[in-house]
DNA sequence: CATGAATGAGTGTTCATTCAT
DNA sequence: AATGAATGAACACTCATTCAT
């Protein structure tokens, strides 16, 4: 014979988002063409089209991996008292769901440009926004809302920023948590019953 | 002193760089278009190529602008005592460039996935790491090192990240240099001749 | 629990002729994918491949509808005498043919460029052709096959081209009608026993 | 030798629309790849892009040959009196304009479908109610709208339609023009000041 | 100092059609 | 009687870049 005939199989959906996260990471979303997707599957372009609608739909499907935990994040963090303890729960639980969408995470940091105009951006951006109403006080002086929202950066910078520094990634994300922690503390210590001034 | 760089009364070459600068800003550098960019001056596409030798020589003439600032700073900065004086003053030095370059800075910030690969990507990481070498001790733990990254990236925040964030940009850039230096102090502080444990 | 009613029985052929007919009538053939018919009817596009070989041949089907009584008309008007009679009554049962099959006239119209390449498109010309064949005088002058040619697209124009005029269709078709018979009844007149000069 | 290098020509806007308006009415609009009109003229389809901004954007300029004189005719039966000489006088200068268009007009005939939703459909369709209540009197019945309308149906007819017919285009051109006449010489006598009843 | 004219490579997207199941 | 999965060819359009004038 001579050309396998590649029996159809039924994982191709997930193909396709695989590779699509791997090349808008370490491309961009732009670079990326989705000939380009299609070339490493080894499928035409119109095969893309029959599991997603468009090139933002890949990439929609990928960010509800990350969407879905930081809203439960956000519902569970909702509805706990606004101690100091559930603020650092609260930053314990985010490094965990950074760290589980890491390549997305890097993406969204990287890309900010492109997914401005996206879905995805604006969600993006009222889940930080929420995120961190639930780490300040109310009426919090700004540099406190900077310290949380700081927090909040040092975390996404543990997670892929400092990906260029040495050692190991398990320890860069645990040193982000430590300093988002204490970020986070001393905002908290200036509220109505703390104690700095 | 020197010479006048504009022997010419023709300011297209400014011109072209302004509405580049507010167009990438914008929309990114990949969204925008030399057509937009011409169309903008009322000048052909054409024209540009008389001034710029390519669309990423554009960028790169921008980036100068900041890059100057921050070169000097960093040639400053390998002179003085690693005392935290010198490195609070960094850090007040860099707030300015910032602020002097802020549409730059954000662009940098909002396009890394594009710029990654361009000339300024290169430079740009280097100045930061250098940067981050003068804030932080020799041998910093890792908990350290993150702090002084994340000073900066505060400082970053509080240019244009913050900008959706009620209040005045001053006092913003005022609080985010605050936050700065408090991370730095800190960092500073459990160096060798520090007090913490 | 209550019964699925679904009627999804044998009558797929029908419903997809129906929203066939009438997003080619809307919207044009070329306009109109076999995706929209699909998703029309919540089928796959695969299940009209069941029932029809190809997208023209869903066209051709439904041309039949339109073409039996046309065909009927010609054989019956080619064994009655040509008097104006004759005429008349044939333009009477062709406005009635029209008028039962108004959207594919009106699609025949509206997308003979289209059509022009497809089987229906030959037949179509012929029909006509006929048509003015046994409306006109053998040797009848070039200004009364002019009238006869006429006569047909004023009823075209009646069923449809009029349809952004006020007034009820009934009566616009009645009025094409009479303007129809008029023009023949003219050329009628011109011919071997006519009146004219 | 052997790549003659085609000396940059500047009618090339001209020969775009020379080849588009020939290819649009052989094959219709749609029919019709911007490929196809790049390919007759060894050209790239990009340059089609630098002398047009749309396909769309071609078609209209092929229009504007048409709409100026039926414009201006417009314009100078709406100072005449409402005369039948008058109404003759517009049928026989609009007979002109079609000649001078023909092919422009062959394709508005038979791309109606897809004309519908371009700007000249919408232009086409109010230029030819302007005619029609020229045409006719105020207050006229729906029959002698009808006779109006078909007046003018015929005279596109007569350009086009009747092409397959034998005889000389000039001939039928008249003939048609003959019968637009006495349709609206007709609707005329059923007037105010008519003698029908 | 700048334009007019063009190119080559590419983009995301749509379509009618096929076929094993 | 119909679906799920895919294809190949096409499409309108955009882009950075070139170069003679």
């Amino acid at each position: 014979m001579g050309s396998t005939p590649q029996p159809r199989r039924g994982n191709t959906r997930q193909r396709i988002q695989d590779v699509a996260m791997e090349l808008f990471a370490d491309q961009g979303y732009d670079k990326t063409s989705l000939r380009e997707i299609a070339e490493r599957l080894d499928v035409t372009k119109a095969a893309l089209y029959y599991h997603f609608k468009t090139k933002e739909d890949i990439l929609n499907s990928l960010f509800e991996v990350l969407n879905r935990p930081v809203e439960e994040l956000l519902a569970w963090g909702a509805e706990q008292p606004r101690t100091l303890e559930t603020k650092q729960e609260i930053l314990v639980r985010y490094s965990d769901a950074l760290t589980a969408a890491a390549p997305l995470f890097r993406f969204m940091q990287e890309n900010q440009a492109t997914v401005r105009d996206l879905r995805i951006g604006h969600t993006m951006k009222h889940r930080v926004m929420a995120l961190v109403d639930l780490l300040k006080d109310e009426d919090a002086p700004l540099s406190d809302q900077v310290r949380c929202f700081t927090a909040l950066m040092a975390m996404h910078a543990g997670v892929f920023a400092l990906r260029d520094a040495e050692g190991d990634p398990e320890e860069k994300r645990e040193a982000a948590l430590e300093v988002a922690v204490e970020l986070v503390t001393r905002a908290h210590d200036h509220g109505p019953g703390g104690s700095a001034g």
